[in-house]
DNA sequence: CTGAAAGCGCTTACAG
DNA sequence: CTGAAAGCGCTTACAG
């Protein structure tokens, strides 16, 4: 037997199970025994591979362990976009879950919503034989979500649960219509006549949750029910929707389908000369980290999408591993935060 | 030879290159050379193989691949964060090249700066098997693309060419320096007697950047050269940064290292009662995207994250696929957007 | 408790 | 131009 065998290893190449074999005296399968933590291995022997592996710097191969196990260990979320506050914060939160389970993470990006484009997409995220998360807040999320092929483990973080896209797959949400109303209920609680909504996109073409939500609130107060605006996602859409309510005097609240948009109907406002929020209150939602400290600092509802990102991962975990215990579908909830931007109506008669 | 050998095929696996082999009447070495777009084959074979793959949907197992050809068309980010303008931004920009040259784009987040920590968190993206941006902004980047073992293809991310931390490994930079000058006599040009800072966290223990290229400016123009002040990465830092400089009347520029301590050091002026820029000036540093619709709106510089992120993955793919041409470190040039934030310091004498 | 065999789905020389 | 063999670094039954 030569001693010396293990010790001329080439240093370009890392080590195998052989190598760490050879040197701990054993078969590579008592190798494969130990790193797999299977019970049945003399303590001694053991010891002597721990030891080997510990000299030789050992790393299992994460591919070789993927072909021969079929299963990998790692998480691929499907995105849109990966820069708006609600999916970077969802991303981070998935992010957290998947590092603390040793889960390696990546990231397909849907660039656009097209059938085969999306197909495309899904394929190859499959084909990393990990598990998916798909952010289904827009229409190329949902069509993911839709492609997913029956049988890979995957998990939708959707708008609404009333019909998810994705059939029957496990999902989370928050619930945006119930944090719509609230915000909106805010706003006619001050005194406003009406709330006017400056929307983000819909994932789908039926009415997006925080447009129910609001258009319910308005209902519910017998409150007229303006057109609502569409915004896009960014402050450019909102400035221009802000252009546009800025002319009508009659506008005294508006509701934003998020932050950003709010900033945006903010400037118009400022540029138009109408007082925040003497004349025109405004509202966002997400509660994005910039918010508190615009001035005026915006009311918005706080919606927990790192939580959000963390219970996606904690499903699909359950799923993947297939433990008995599938957790609950966990919904967190939305969180109105009043500040500076929203106000009581101008005593002075603002209507027509 | 039985005919219907490849249509019984069990709809529970994925068909193989020997499913494929069957099918096509050739073997699987054939198909092997057909998806890999070897020249020797013959027309007429190649199209029966590749109408057995069209048939039954045939995907190469990118593992099975990754561990024969030991190499895996991937490439994963080593980042302390996901979410601040700037990293989202390189992030993002390194996505559209990975997607471009049809990698996967795996992320690894760094949670701490500390040795161990680090090297675990490199060990593991390592262990992908592919190639490696590291994002070195702050100590944890750093200390990452440093713990890189030699060999792996890696391009960093970094805040200074000078003496760039991970030794000879190619990088990719902003002149960040130069930048800051630009911004600094910008603000010193409208008349003000200094600029104050309110600094990001440095990469390491030197003086960083930005504040090199500040004070750089200030020394040429012989202004005062005031300590600067840290704010952290957040508006949350730049509030309390901003707070100190507002109750100094001495105080009427202000630059900070990005546009979120830029928010918060806005907030905390306006607080204060103090007018902008009546009565202070503030620029910040890297052109968020919803700086131009602040009120007021902000002066900062614009640096192209996105396209960085893009020459990082350009140098990698160069280094990872031997291809002669490496390409050369691209610097993308800052510019400076003067915006309703700067002005010059009011008429009346606001010093001691 | 531990080894020898077969196989995961590919690629890479090596023959012909 | 195409096939048979060996191997990538592991895991999974199967024996003993």
């Amino acid at each position: 037997m030569n001693v010396t065998g293990h010790t001329r290893k080439l240093s370009g190449t890392a080590p195998s199970i052989r190598d760490v074999a050879a040197a701990a005296e054993v078969s590579y399968q008592t190798v494969s025994r130990v790193i797999n933590g299977h019970p049945s291995v003399k303590p001694s022997t053991r010891e002597r591979v721990l030891a080997a592996i510990e000299e030789l710097g050992f790393r299992r191969s994460a591919t070789a362990h993927a072909l021969a196990s079929g299963r990998s260990r790692s998480v691929t979320v499907l995105t849109a976009n990966t820069t708006h506050y609600g999916y970077a914060a969802i991303l981070q939160g998935i992010e957290e879950e998947a590092r603390r389970a040793a889960y390696s993470l990546g990231i397909a990006v849907l660039e656009s919503a097209d059938e085969s484009a999306v197909r495309a997409v899904v394929r190859r995220a499959a084909d990393t034989g990990g598990g998916l998360v798909v952010i289904a807040y827009d229409p190329a999320g949902v069509a993911a979500l839709r492609a997913v092929p029956a049988g890979l483990p995957v998990v939708g973080v959707v708008e609404t649960p009333a019909s998810p896209p994705g059939g029957d797959r496990p999902w989370v949400w928050t619930d945006d219509r119930v944090a719509a109303e609230e915000a909106t209920r805010h706003l006619l609680s001050l005194g406003h006549e009406t709330v006017h909504y400056v929307a983000i996109p819909s994932s789908t073409r039926r009415t997006a949750p925080r447009t129910a939500g609001w258009r319910a609130a308005l209902r519910e107060a017998g409150a007229p029910e303006p057109r609502p605006l569409q915004g896009g996602w960014g402050p450019a859409g909102g400035h221009a929707a802000g252009r546009r309510l800025a002319g009508d005097p009659a506008v005294t609240a508006i509701l934003c389908g998020n932050d950003d948009l709010a900033l945006g109907v903010l400037r118009a406002l400022r540029e138009a000369g109408r007082d925040i929020p003497g004349e025109v209150s405004v509202a966002g939602f997400d509660d994005a980290p910039s918010s508190a400290y615009l001035t005026p600092s915006l009311t918005t509802v706080r919606l927990d999408f790192a939580g959000l990102g963390r219970a996606a991962f904690g499903l699909l975990h359950d799923v993947v591993e297939e433990s008995a215990r599938v957790a609950p579908h966990p919904v967190s909830v939305p969180e109105l935060i009043v500040r500076e931007s929203s106000g009581p109506p101008s005593a002075r008669p603002a209507r027509r």
